[in-house]
DNA sequence: CTAGCTCAGTTGGTTAGAGCAGCTGACTCT
DNA sequence: AGAGTCAGCTGCTCTAACCAACTGAGCTAG
C-alpha cells in the first residue's frame, strides 16, 4: 500500500503518471482502457474514473468519448482556467484581481520586451507588420478582433525562442482576454490601440531597448487606465 | 440544457463553478455536500464526485474527507503540479524542458528585478539581511536549505505589491525546485550561492537597476551552466 | 470495382445501491 | 471538571448494470 492517508484516487493519479514518465509516452499516445487499469491497478472502475477526471483537469490525460484515453497535450490550458476563475471569483467579491491580472502582463512583457528588442527574426518581423496593417484594416471597421491581438503578441513572443515561456504569456493573454470579455466592457479606441502596436514593433525592430520598454508600458498604462474608470454591473 | 457534446461532468463543473461566484463564496466557505449537490443538480452521486476531482484539481474546491467540501485556496498549487509534469514527462524524453523551466524563471525575474531596485520597504530589506546571514551560516555548515532560498526569493518578490504576481514567481520556484531535487543534482559551491544573493540584496537596496539585473542574470547564469554540465543518468 | 451505408463491437459516460472510513461534537463515566 | 467513548455526519470505494459515442469491417448499391 502506497499512500494510506492522501486517498486512494490521489494514489492512482500518481501511479498513471509514473506510467507516462516510465514509458516516456508523448502527448496523444494511448493509454490503457479504464478496464486495464482497472485490472492493472486493482482498484475498482469508479476510482480509475475518478482518478483520471482529476489527470483530465490537469492536461495530463485527455479523455475520447467512445474512443479511449490518451496522453494530453500538457498545455497551459488549465492554468488559464484557473487563473480565469480565481480572478472572476474575486472581482465578484470586490477586490482588484483583474487589475492584478494585467498587471501580472505587463510586469512580465515589459521585463521581456528588453530580450526582445533587435532580436526579432525578418520573417517575424514581416508577420508583425502585415499583423498591424491588418489591424489599422479592421480599426477602420470599428474594432480591432481580439484574435489578431492575440497573434501580434503570440508572433512577438515567437522571439524568445523558448516554447514554455511563450505558452505561459499566452496563457496570461488568454485569461486576461476571457476575463474582459466576461467582465468587461473597455471600449478602446482602436485607433490608439493600432498606434501603440505599430510603436512597439518600430521600437523593436530598431532595438531601442528603452523606447520598446516605455511602448509596452504606455501600451499596458491605457488598458490599466480603462479598467479604473467606471464601466459595469 | 447546456452543454450536449462536452458531457455532463464538464457541464456540473460549470454550474459548480457559478455557484460559487453568484454566491461570491470566499476561499473556506463550505460547500452543498455530495448528496446535497447531487439532489440539486439532479445527477448521480458519481457524476457529482467526478466533477468534484476535476475542480479539485485545480484547487477551485477541496474535499475533506468526513467533514465536508470547501471552496478551495484557489493558489497556484495546480499549476506547480502541471509544470512540474510537463517538465519531468519532458526530461524524460530527452526535451531540455528542465532549461526551459530555468529561462522562464530567469527572463521573468530579470525582467521584475528592475522594478523592484530601490523600492523594498527597510522592513523587508532587514528580513532580507537576516535571509542571507543565514545563508551564509547554513553555508558553512555544508549546504544552504532549500526553504532559506525560498525564503529569499519570496522576501524579494513581496516588495512588488501584487499577491497575484508573487504567488506565480513563487510557483515557478516550486516547481524548479521540485524538478531539481527529482532529477539531477546541481552540486552548487553553498559560497557562491551566498555571494550572489547578497549582490542581489546589495544592488536593490541601493537601488542600482543595471547592477540589480546583472547580479540576478549572474545568479541564473549560474545555474544554467550546472544544468548544462555533465550530471546524472 | 468503388463509394457509401449499416451495424456490431469497443470504449467511455451515467446511474443505482451498498458498505467502508475519517472526522466532529455531544454524551458519559470517572 | 476532565478525559474517554460513541453516534452521526461526511466523504470514499466497490459492484453491477445499462446508456452513448466512436471506429472500422462488411455489406449494398451504383
Amino acid at each position: 500500500m502506497a499512500a494510506r492517508t492522501r486517498g486512494m484516487a490521489s494514489d492512482i493519479q500518481e501511479r498513471i503518471k509514473r506510467l507516462i514518465i516510465d514509458q516516456r509516452l508523448p502527448s496523444g499516445a494511448p493509454l490503457p482502457t479504464e478496464t486495464e487499469l482497472m485490472e492493472l491497478l486493482g482498484v475498482s472502475r469508479n476510482s480509475v474514473r475518478e482518478a483520471l477526471k482529476g489527470l483530465q483537469a490537469m492536461g495530463i490525460v485527455e479523455i475520447r468519448h467512445g474512443f479511449g484515453t490518451y496522453v494530453g497535450p500538457m498545455s497551459m490550458a488549465p492554468m488559464i482556467e484557473g487563473l480565469l476563475f480565481r480572478t472572476v471569483a474575486g472581482h465578484y467579491r470586490g477586490e482588484d484581481s483583474l487589475l492584478q491580472l494585467l498587471e501580472l502582463r505587463e510586469a512580465v512583457e515589459t521585463g521581456l520586451i528588453a530580450r526582445l528588442a533587435g532580436r526579432i527574426p525578418p520573417a517575424d518581423l514581416a508577420e508583425l507588420d502585415a499583423l498591424v496593417e491588418r489591424m489599422e484594416a479592421e480599426a477602420a471597421e470599428g474594432a480591432v478582433r481580439a484574435e489578431t491581438d492575440r497573434a501580434f503578441h503570440a508572433a512577438l513572443h515567437r522571439g524568445l525562442d523558448n516554447l514554455l515561456l511563450s505558452e505561459v504569456l499566452e496563457a496570461f493573454w488568454d485569461a486576461f482576454h476571457r476575463v474582459r470579455t466576461d467582465l468587461v466592457d473597455l471600449h478602446a479606441d482602436p485607433k490608439v490601440t493600432c498606434r501603440q502596436h505599430r510603436e512597439i514593433l518600430e521600437a523593436v525592430r530598431t532595438g531601442d531597448v528603452v523606447r520598446a520598454e516605455a511602448a509596452v508600458r504606455d501600451h499596458f498604462g491605457d488598458i490599466r487606465e480603462r479598467l479604473r474608470s467606471p464601466h459595469h454591473d
